[in-house]
DNA sequence: CGTTATCTTGATAGAGCTCAATTTCAGTGG
DNA sequence: CCACTGAAATTGAGCTCTATCAAGATAACG
């Protein structure tokens, strides 16, 4: 009965139960909804106070540009990741956005935030549990790049988008639509999108992961999990299904 | 006056100014101090709750291992920084600790900081501030090891490091004492010790900086930023002097 | 049905790694 | 006081992984 909740309620499911008022609140919160199409990049430069948004429907990510053209992707988002929740506080923002797909977004202002510590401590208590979560991932996603291998690090990448979107109702975690193109797989995982490339032919060579026409599927995950070391502990979820 | 004052009281004015009743706190919250000694390995494996720490002196870093015995450096803590903070509310720690000098910490349970909240709301939001402040150099950090060169990512680990110890009133950002091994340097800048040694080298060459007998020293602080396409902006600080 | 983004493949160059050896220096014990 | 020890720093040689340059092939799209 867990499809019936948009996916921000089902992730915070995995960490806690919430209470009426907390169901209602976090309802309330996603209220002011508006629609952004695909491809739209929305370049912060600093102004402050900024607003964070919730992502209800679509894929986005986070990236810095650097002064030589390149990018990095910070991090890839999925329905119910936040937006920019990290530099609520920050006098300058330290990044932008780009959707990925057509997204459908609820503005979270600073103060709005703030009703919800005063009114809902549960809640609170949860949503600094997602950005906890969040800030875990960029951690795992910074080991991945320092340490590991083209070829681990995509299918490390591929696993933990899988568990995921598994946690908000999408995919079953071996199989699973993913809009992404080459390239901004490439700036995610700090190579060049031709390397990409080569990587995602010997993954499929190697009869692990296919990835082709938005779509990922694992032909052997479990050997996907070993060859990479993917642990699911930082994801620190519990699986509502 | 502000050399009266312990480095995170000294990090937290940067941000905004402290009352009185947050000072007392903070006093508070920096209480049962605890010693440990240079070299000290402190490895979750998991146990929850855990707590967090206030480093009050000395060095240390967060790292990850691999399970091929690699090492990932997440960020490195000097004075006035908090250790595990991020993972207060994770039931599963994801990092473990390594001190690089002697320390005092002061210990910091999830019951605390709630208190905080509760009692403070000024001071809590500065905390979370410097909680956001932290994510915000992991990003950069992010973004360095997969975007810039050996050479880039040197020289801005270096600037970073110097005005992050500047606000805390260690070095004047041009020259600071470094108790890093060119080991740590390499774990945490994800490439070899031996190649970080050889870019030491041609920093030291090109005039640019000197790393040596555990001192930093910019030759030509100006081109380093330049170089490295430094920017101040995520360190979100006001000088406090 | 051309136009443009995305994907694909080949050839070559170069950055950074691995393996191996030497040096320096602080600590330690005889 | 001096030989040992072990960690950290340094340098060389060769090799691997990934980037760069170039060119097609596909596929989405107005």
């Amino acid at each position: 009965m867990n499809e019936w909740h948009d996916a921000l309620t089902r992730k915070l499911q995995a960490f806690k139960g919430l209470g009426p008022e907390d169901m209602e609140m976090l309802r309330e919160l996603q209220k002011p909804r508006s629609l952004i199409e695909s491809g739209k990049e929305v370049v912060y430069e600093g102004q402050y106070p900024h607003s964070a948004y919730i992502l209800r429907e679509g894929w986005a990510c986070s990236y810095k540009r650097l002064r030589d053209g390149s990018r990095q992707i910070i991090d890839i988002q999925i329905p119910g990741d936040f937006l920019g929740l990290r530099s609520l506080l920050l006098r300058a923002s330290d990044h932008s956005f780009l959707t990925i797909t057509d997204v459908e977004v609820a503005r979270l202002d600073r103060q709005r935030m703030l009703d919800v510590f005063r009114r809902t401590p549960r809640l609170a208590v949860g949503l600094m549990w997602a950005a906890s979560r969040d800030e875990a991932m960029v951690v795992e996603h910074l080991v991945s790049i320092g340490r590991r291998g083209a070829f681990e690090r995509t299918a490390h990448f591929l696993l933990e988008l899988g568990e995921r979107l598994k946690l908000v109702g999408i995919g079953d975690g071996r199989t699973y639509p993913c809009p992404i193109s080459q390239s901004i797989l490439a700036d995610a995982l700090g190579m060049t999108a031709i390397h990409i490339n080569r990587v995602l032919r010997q993954l499929r060579e190697a009869k692990i992961v296919v990835f082709r026409d938005g779509i990922v599927e694992f032909l052997d995950i479990k050997r996907a999990a070993e060859i990479t070391g993917f642990e699911m502990a930082y994801l620190d979820q519990v699986p509502v299904n």
